[in-house]
RNA sequence: CGGGGCGUAGCGCAGUUUGGGAGCGCGUCUGAUUUGGGAUCAGAAGGCCGCAGGUUCAAAUCCUGUCGCCCCGACCA
């Protein structure tokens, strides 16, 4: 491709609106302009890495045994009330109506698609299993769009779904999946990690994503500095922190006054009873019921792991008007003694001894409370989050780190919950009828793009790994006004053409300097500078976009060396 | 939806407090001189100041409404 002609409008100035470092550089370089929130329009070199990105997930599900497919984006309510997602889905679903008044949606996924026409046309154990995928734009009206491609409204999404004839085979195709990611991820040459996750809605038991490690990803996750232990923060267990039995004696209940004193912090300084000594109460709705959960002062909950023990739908924070009516005293001044709603308590709280707590009266609060004795918990469960330093939940030895990723993939096995639903079943060795048992497995392609320029870049802009990069290979002429110097570049620019290496030669009327910028900032991984200098001596520069270091080689072995560097 | 902020030239912004000339830098176009890390000089083009209504002799500026965008929270590949 000739630089003068390539549609790359690259910015020098950081747009605005562009928060994140992936972000930035992907507009700045011309990669992707914005059309509206959370929609983007890749531009040429956008769209190659796109298509790079796309052919490696094609190949590894295809080297899985899947089928590509494609699936219409717009589809009818019917389906989606049949699965009984029409109304479960929310505002998040785009909704639109035909000339008719009928109700339509913008797929934010296919498995009421996929397992309909599953189910209109395989009937027998025959048939199954049956790996099916697409890649195509999916749709979900954020609340919240943000960061760029990060977490778009349209979005680019490879979707698979695994029919099988039962658990075993799942089992199968599940692991299929797993080892097809690895190598995809592997391939993209991104730093990534494994984590057990929470199915979320989307049901279904076991799940795994796939989390590229990014300082501003917006998962968080942990894992184990012993064993190969790892898991988005949502799902870590925690343990019971081992319970040093301390001779500390059980001091009597003393009731202080603490007059303002609404938070953690204010008692920890105003009494000098560290956070860890206190008890912090939250009162939670859910489906309807209120129920109080406490946990160590310094300590976060985990709503996720509260919903899964309540097994409730919908689960929120009390206001503090519902509070005080159902408490009688405001948010912190409550605590679990003589709470007259239902009290779960943290794995730790047990523990803990003559500890401090709100007194469910405003502005008075509880010294030495103990449990047992001043109050009994409806539950003690694991509802906290786990954090940096923490027992590993799993080799028992090593302590947790923590980490933020990006989550670029993600599967599940669903099980027969839409089989069941949309009546996908077929018939047994010995004629019986049975749902079949699936699994889904996502990929956000454009996310993903995204996620590589978050992990590949410096201050003069992206770096793209060899595997995804638009171009491999640019060509600068230092002064394309020197013909010597064009002469040798479309020279060289022919030769590897000639041997499929895709290359950009600069080939504008501009300075040097523009030319190394623009290289620097869409990130071409190697780069062949022919200059002046290193012409006398028939040479030419090669240097790596990931390295500092220069190359001066022989114009005659530098086809050869490129080929190297690509295949290394 | 709750909280915060912003809409002025293609991009980044000043001007709005205290009403009266629509400006700056980058980019774009023309010409000249330049040509190894975002050149210099001279000239030029480019604006429903988000939109609608109101106040006023006069509105980018004040008032009302509305639309859009960004950031923080709940959601998620």
């Amino acid at each position: 491709m000739r630089a003068s002609e390539l549609f790359c409008p690259t910015l020098r100035e950081v747009p605005s609106e562009a928060e994140v470092v992936s972000h930035q550089l992907l507009v700045r370089a011309g990669f992707i302009r914005k059309t509206t929130a959370g929609v983007y329009t890749y531009l040429p070199l956008g769209f190659r890495v796109i298509k790079k990105i796309e052919e490696i997930v094609r190949e590894e599900m295809n080297r899985a045994g899947a089928q590509e497919l494609l699936m219409p984006i717009i589809q009818p309510a019917e389906l989606w009330q049949k699965s009984g997602r029409w109304d479960i889905y929310g505002d998040e679903m785009f909704r639109l109506t035909d000339r008719h008044d009928r109700y339509f949606a913008l797929g934010p996924t296919h498995e009421e698609i996929i397992t309909a026409i599953v189910d209109g046309d395989v009937h027998s154990y025959r048939d199954l299993p049956l790996l099916l995928y697409q890649i195509q734009n999916k749709y979900r009206d954020e609340i919240r769009p943000r960061f760029g491609l990060m977490r778009g409204r349209e979005f680019i999404m490879k979707d698979l779904y695994s029919f099988d004839t039962d658990e075993e085979g799942l089992e199968i195709s599940y692991k299929k999946m797993y080892e097809a990611y690895t190598r995809i991820y592997d391939r993209l040459n991104l730093k990534y990690r494994v984590v057990e996750a929470d199915p979320g809605a989307i049901g279904g038991n076991e799940s795994h994503e796939f989390m590229v490690l990014a300082n501003n990803g917006e998962s968080q996750i942990v894992y184990c500095d012993n064993c190969d232990y790892s898991a988005n923060v949502e799902k870590a267990p925690c343990m019971a922190e081992e319970m040093q039995e301390t001779d500390e004696e059980i001091h009597d209940l003393e009731k202080i006054h603490t007059p303002g004193q609404k938070t953690i912090q204010d008692i920890a300084e105003r009494f000098a009873i560290p956070r860890r000594r206190q008890v912090k109460t939250l009162i939670y709705w859910a489906d309807g019921e209120l129920v109080a959960v406490c946990l160590r002062g310094d300590r976060e909950l985990n709503e996720i792991k509260l919903k899964n023990i309540l097994k409730c739908n919908q689960l929120f924070m009390a206001d503090e008007q519902l509070v005080k009516q159902s408490c009688g005293a405001g948010v912190g001044s409550l605590g679990p003694v003589g709470m007259d709603l239902k009290v779960y308590v943290d794995l730790e709280v047990p523990a803990m001894k003559n500890f401090t707590c709100g007194a469910n009266e405003d502005d008075y609060h509880f010294m030495n409370v103990n449990m047992g004795r001043d109050f009994v918990p409806e539950g003690v469960v694991d509802i906290r989050n786990a954090v940096e330093g923490d027992q590993c939940p799993v080799c028992r030895q090593g302590c947790l780190k923590t980490a933020r990723g990006i989550e670029v993939g993600h599967i599940f096995k669903l099980g027969t919950k839409y089989s069941q639903a949309m009546g996908a079943t077929f018939l047994d060795k010995n004629g019986q009828e049975k749902p079949m048992v699936m699994g889904c497995y996502g990929i956000g392609i454009s996310r993903t793009m995204a996620a590589a320029v978050e992990q590949n870049n410096d201050e003069n802009g992206i770096i793209w790994p060899l595997s995804i990069a638009p171009y491999q290979v640019i060509i600068i002429p230092v002064n394309n006004r020197k013909t010597e110097q064009m002469d040798t570049a479309e020279f060289i620019y022919k030769e590897l053409r000639k041997r499929g290496i895709e290359t950009i030669i600069d080939d504008r009327d501009e300075r040097a300097g523009v030319k190394f910028k623009d290289a620097d900032l869409i990130g071409i991984p190697i780069k062949i500078t022919v200059g002046p200098k290193s012409l006398q001596a028939n040479q030419v520069e090669v240097k790596k976009r990931w390295e500092d270091k220069v190359e001066m080689l022989d114009i005659s072995t530098i086809t050869e060396k490129v080929i190297d560097i690509i295949n290394s």
